[in-house]
DNA sequence: ACCTGAACACCGTTCAAGT
DNA sequence: ACCTGAACACCGTTCAAGT
């Protein structure tokens, strides 16, 4: 659709793909612009620096994030023990290469941005309250709930963050074995 | 000391520093060469490209989280439930800001670079198999204490990573509850 | 409204030349 | 052995000028 005419959103698409492919640093204005068919000159129409491509790539990502916790709190609220399974698993054992990246890099970022702390902390509180909300729903007391919400995703996150090409399998078992710890019984 | 004569180290200790303070696109050879008083022609007769510099702080960060682990396995072999606390406190509510920014870094860097994921995946496994043999210290089966080291590592992990500024006292009574949860009794 | 083209500063890299 | 100085390419940024 793009025939003539670029607006922010294409500059922000590819931002959103360079990033998860090559990270942070692959977000060059110059290469960018070669990769739309454009000078350079043409990005500075739409943003008034690098910095503001960045920015409005954070915001795609925050708006996306807290829209996949609204679209899991739609589903059937009977259930809610399948589903926790099912959301530790999406997260931690097949974490899409892209979304992992980007955490990555947002996470980084947020270090030294006030901005990006802010969103990542938005984010990180909707999938908690998200989380937290399953586990009331399987019977789970507030305590209770708040505190494996919390481990739910601290270790979906952690694990998706680490390399084991050597025992994947070794690491499948042992992570089976921790749902199981996290979303067991509600009676303990 | 190094009045005359720059050595490789004294680039790497730098680089290791700006890493921690400002992130990957802090590791500029010309900034770096200002900062210690040097052409950037100095630069390259101590390393072929950016690239071998990274290498080195790469190595630098394996060895030294390696040996973090060898010296916390000297630690009394007795009252391992203790320690257990300790490590995960240590980890997970006390990160080092410095410790924290150069993981992510690494982290990041291994979607991209083989050397930096087979650094990675060493590092994790020596932490794994440190926690794992506090778990068994403490009196865990070696199902039990394999997965209570996964868990611990990765809850630590992911924990560090994320930003609470608006809830710390909720996240670390939370956490106080985890850490009861995973290093809890051994008969468990 | 959207883009080009040229200019400038900054930085990675090379290398001949200095001490 | 270690460094300088100059050169070149790449890229972020600006802006007057084009359509």
């Amino acid at each position: 659709m793009p025939s003539r005419g670029l607006d922010r959103e294409a500059w922000v698409r590819l931002a959103v793909d360079i990033l998860a492919e090559e990270g942070l640093a692959g977000l060059r204005v110059e290469a960018m612009a070669k990769r739309l068919g454009v000078t350079k000159g043409s990005f500075y129409w739409h943003f008034k620096d690098r910095q503001a491509l960045l920015d409005a790539v954070l915001e795609e990502w925050r708006a996306g994030r807290i829209q996949d916790c609204q679209r899991q709190a739609e589903v059937s609220p009977d259930r809610a023990a399948e589903q926790l399974r099912h959301v530790m698993d999406a997260y931690a054992i097949n974490p899409n290469r892209k979304g992992v990246m980007i955490e990555l890099a947002v996470r980084d970022w947020a270090r030294r941005d006030k901005a990006a702390a802010a969103a990542v902390e938005e984010v990180d509180e909707a999938r908690r309250t998200n989380a937290t909300r399953l586990f009331l729903a399987a019977g789970f007391s507030q305590d209770q709930a708040e505190m494996r919400a919390l481990l739910l995703y601290t270790h979906a996150f952690g694990l998706s963050m680490m390399v084991f090409e050597r025992q994947v399998d070794a690491v499948a078992r042992l992570h089976a074995a921790i749902t199981t710890l996290i979303a067991g019984s509600p009676q303990s």
